[in-house]
DNA sequence: AAAAACATGTAAGCTGTTACATGATTGG
DNA sequence: CCAATCATGTAACAGCTTACATGTTTTT
C-alpha cells in the first residue's frame, strides 16, 4: 500500500507557477531561469520528472497542444486537488523555527499568494510572520552573553542573525501597510 | 578508477568542528544540537557515515580511547590533508552568486575561521564579502522597475532581497572594525 | 550550413534523512 | 529497576542534480 504522496517543495513551486497560468515544462524552465526560484535547478532532468510525478498523483493534468509547424507541447494545469494542495500550503501556520530553517520557503509562499490569496489572507500571513519573527528575535537576544567570554566570530554571527530577524520584522511592517491601504476599514 | 573525492558541505562542517578539538561522533552530535549548524541534522544516521567517509578518504583519522567503566569512544582528529582541505575551503574566493545561493555556507566559513585564520585573513574574507554584496545590491536595485506595472508581491520580495544584502554590507562593516582594531597599523 | 531556440526525456549517482537496531553505564 | 545518557551503527529511500540523449524549427 503506497503511502500518501504529498508534494515536495519543488512540487509546490511548480504548482505555484502553473497556478499563475498553464505552461509546458519548457515554459516552466524558462520562468525559473529568468526569475531564479529559491535554490532549484531549472534543468530538464529536474523539471520534467517532477511534473510527471505531480501528474501521476493527480495534482496537475495536461493536454497536448498542436501548433502549426512548431513542435506540439504538453501544457500542464492544476486540477482541483492541485489547487487545494497549493492553498493548504500557502495557508499553513508558521512555526518559529521556520524563520531560521525555512525562510526561503516562507518567501516562496508569499510570492505565490499573489495569484490566489486575498489581501486579507496575505495580511494574516504577514502578521503571523512578524509575530514569529519577534519571538525568534527575543530568543536570539537572550543568547547574547554580556561577558566578553565568547569569541568575536561567535558574537558577530549572533549579531548578524539578530539583524536579519530585525530586518524581516521591519519588512513585514512595510509589507503590511502596503496591503492595509487597500483594505476596507471598519467604522 | 574512482574519481577524486572532495568533502561535501557537511564534510567541511565536520572538519571545522574537529579542527576546534578532537571529538567522538557523539560529541559532534551534541555540539550540533546545542549550536544548530546550518540546516544539518545531528542524527546518528547523518553523522557517523559522514565521519567514516572522511576517514576513508584520509581527511581525518581516529583513535579509540578507553576510559575506566565508560564505553570506549572513537575520537577523530584532522590529518594534514584534512587541515589543508579545510583551509582551502575557508580561503576560497567568493562569487557574487554565493550571496543568494550559499549565504549559510559563507557564514559557516566565517564561523570556522576563528580556529585557524588570522585577523588579516578574516579581514580579507570580510572585504571580499562586502565587495560581492555591493555588486549584488546594485544588480538587484537595477531590477526595481520605476513603473507600477509589477505586483506588490513582486516588489516587496525584491525589496526584501535588497534589504537583506544592505544589512549584510552593514554587518561586514561592523565586523571589519572589530578585526581592524586589533590589527597592527602601518606608519 | 550552422547555430540558436524549441521541446522532452532517461540514467546514474550523490547527499542526506528517517527509522530501525543495539548495547553499556549511571542516576534517581 | 527504570529512565536517561553514552555510544555507534545499518538500511531504505527521498529528492534532487548532472550528464547524456534526441529530434524539430527558426534565424543567421
Amino acid at each position: 500500500m503506497a503511502r500518501p504522496y504529498s508534494p515536495t517543495l519543488l512540487g509546490y513551486v511548480l504548482l505555484g507557477l502553473l497556478n499563475q497560468l498553464p505552461r509546458s515544462g519548457y515554459d516552466v524552465r524558462l520562468e525559473m531561469e529568468s526569475t531564479p526560484t529559491a535554490h532549484f535547478s531549472s534543468s530538464p532532468g529536474s523539471i520534467y520528472p517532477a511534473l510527471q510525478l505531480l501528474k501521476k498523483n493527480g495534482f496537475i493534468d495536461s493536454e497536448v497542444v498542436h501548433r502549426s509547424r512548431l513542435k506540439p507541447r504538453e501544457v500542464f494545469h492544476l486540477t482541483e486537488k492541485g489547487r487545494k494542495a497549493l492553498s493548504a500550503w500557502l495557508h499553513k501556520r508558521l512555526a518559529v523555527s521556520d524563520l531560521r530553517e525555512n525562510l526561503s520557503e516562507l518567501m516562496l509562499r508569499f510570492r505565490f499568494m499573489e495569484d490566489t490569496a486575498s489581501d486579507e489572507e496575505t495580511l494574516r500571513f504577514l502578521r503571523d510572520f512578524r509575530r514569529k519573527a519577534r519571538t525568534y528575535a527575543s530568543i536570539l537576544k537572550s543568547q547574547t552573553r554580556p561577558q566578553a567570554d565568547s569569541s568575536r566570530h561567535f558574537a558577530l554571527s549572533l549579531q548578524r542573525e539578530i539583524s536579519m530577524v530585525q530586518m524581516h520584522i521591519e519588512w513585514a511592517d512595510q509589507a503590511m501597510t502596503a496591503f492595509e491601504s487597500a483594505k476596507p476599514d471598519k467604522p
